[in-house]
DNA sequence: CATGAATGAGGTTTCATTCAT
DNA sequence: TATGAATGAAACCTCATTCAT
């Protein structure tokens, strides 16, 4: 993992004007497009250019080189979801741990599955992308959440701490993975979701348990 | 994420001279050098092929294309690391429930530190070689291992189904990568290591005890 | 003989650019003097590229494969033979049916001889490009041509009927492959030039006298 | 057209064994089943000798290169067709002039039209290996039977000469290759084959009358 | 004599990126 | 600023031919 200047992946210049901002996002929306039609290596700049009608010249305008372009639209999607998460752990705050663990792993599941595609073309242009360290900076946003959340629960204590926490997430995502890798059906999908609340809600309960 | 044709992938000749085998070994093991030295998407034939002291011809004698010799590689590795599962299983026969648990966990975690810059190379490798596939099957032989060990366990009535092990395994490789991915110490690991014993300790056991 | 999709022998971009349509031509003239030079299977897209002053990508963004460069640069050929058949056809207009014959037949040769080596060079080509159909579509518009020219004779009753004039012109081909090939000498080459006159005059004669 | 020593095209070895024999005959089946079934361009040295069940290193024992076979296999082919045009020239003797051009022309189109795959399969191999200098032999050989042949005429007075035949041979070549590269139905040949007779009979009558 | 594993030069094609217009 | 033609390094893969067994 060479550290070829963290900054490449830096978008060129911070669009300010309507005009800008409307460019940047089609061809972000481009670059999803190429992405589900043609797959992570068949995206080429010149063919998300295309799609999102602008040349080539213009792409390079905005995002220094193809990595930065699909580094963007990779940390775009984990804002949304991330976003969505924030949104969720809110909604569940001072509800009972177990209610308020089966409400965020339902909402990760959903968003998830909301745009399943996306998320499956997401998983390859990742590691092109410096995706770890990406989405380290998503799962502590969603930790940092997931915290106060609990600090409004009436039964954990003591609280999980940050490990449990990161564990936990880190599972999600795992069994996330591997739930839409499969390309499993909506009824095995709810099945495992299911299945996904339980161990979340174990885990967290054994983790806290556990400590002093 | 077009497949065409499984077959494409399959290995060209058996090698059924000694040569041979001694060829196809040094082309293996040439990718896999060429993976950490390299990395993924540095990697082509003709410097894995240098790398393995043999011609590009040759590599192309035995695997059609690039794809097909990852694809053994990573199936070749997926296999070793299956292998000492079952052996672990093996070796749990008998315990309590949760000794089995906290025993095949550390099994699988030892396993893959053992070697884990091949692990972290190969997470690239995967999906551009049919990864989900392969380790599907994977993942179905070490569900069958563990349920032959729980078979044995004085203490587990009733018996974790199909779902939980897929789910727990799930779970396990996404934590896994994600410590992997991290690149976290030696404590670090231990930490996350025993935490991952805690989550699929307590999730089977919550599993089965919903059960009827 | 796999064809697959004509469309792919078709050239990618029409160049609406001036620098464009002088780089298309460059290309082909690149192509003709590699093929001159180096013959038809030393003929390397890089060579070609060279030949023109272009780089390979500059080549591969007009002609989508190494076929359509090829194919174009036949097909090119073949419509100036024909054109030069077609003004042949005019000039012949009016005149006994015999003349015309002569005065065509003179002409076909002429212009064949005049870049032997290309019409030599291209037979090796036509094969690889699916030429025989491309040669088709200009046997059908020289014989329109003869059409037109034989309907201003005045002694042309009754008329040759289509396949009359398909085998004359394919005879005349056969005739003048065989020429081209045996790189007979200039007073050899007049010699049979004269003799396919006397074979198509004939034939064509023979050929209505023997219709009802 | 250089000149790479026309000494390599000849067989290594002659075939005095009976074993040897019928190994080069395997071979040059096994190239002809691989034109048929793969096309000139996808022949490779490897596939003949699996097709003719021997490895490439026999195959390299009779033949010194790839051309060398094909010439073979091109020579072996004109042979036929030459060794047939003989014997149609033989069973016209004593027969008028126009019934002697009949029956060969006849006998031309029946003979390509038998095999028409094998002969369209090798017209491209032709150019790659001397084909003009193969075929002129074979034309000499025909033009000596046709001669020998029409001395037996009773109407012929004057003789055609050498040109005259070679030019009907010629325009015969031609026509054919025409008839068999547009993959005629039975019906269209027949009648092609009634104007080649045309064009032979014609073209020969006209070509002696018009000497002194 | 036969075998078939090994060779490696060389061919085709792609695509991220630049820069003159 | 936008354009898109041009670049050219570099990837994958083929196949005629050889030679140790």
């Amino acid at each position: 993992m060479p550290n070829n200047a963290l900054s490449t992946f830096e978008p060129r210049k911070t669009p300010v004007q309507a005009r800008s901002t409307v460019t940047v996002e089609a061809i972000c929306e481009g670059a999803i497009q190429v992405l589900l039609s043609h797959g992570a290596d068949k995206l080429t700049t010149t063919r998300v250019a295309e799609r999102a009608g602008v040349s080539v010249g213009t792409l390079y305008q905005y995002y220094p080189n193809k990595e930065s372009l699909l580094a963007a639209v990779f940390e775009d999607h984990l804002n949304k979801v991330t976003s969505a998460m924030e949104a969720a752990c809110r909604e569940a705050h001072g509800k009972p741990l177990a209610a308020m663990i089966h409400h965020i792993v339902i909402a990760f599941v959903d968003i998830k599955m909301r745009r399943s595609d996306i998320s499956v073309a997401l998983y390859k242009v990742s590691l092109d992308v410096g995706g770890p360290a990406i989405a380290k900076k998503a799962i502590q946003r969603m930790r940092k959440a997931a915290d106060a959340m609990i600090q409004t629960a009436p039964d954990a204590d003591p609280h999980p701490d940050k490990l449990t926490l990161d564990v936990m997430f880190a599972a999600m995502g795992g069994v996330m993975k591997t739930i839409l890798e499969s390309g499993a059906s909506a009824a095995v999908v709810r099945n495992m979701r299911d299945q996904l609340v339980l161990l979340c809600q174990s885990y967290v309960v054994a983790a806290t348990a556990a400590r002093p």
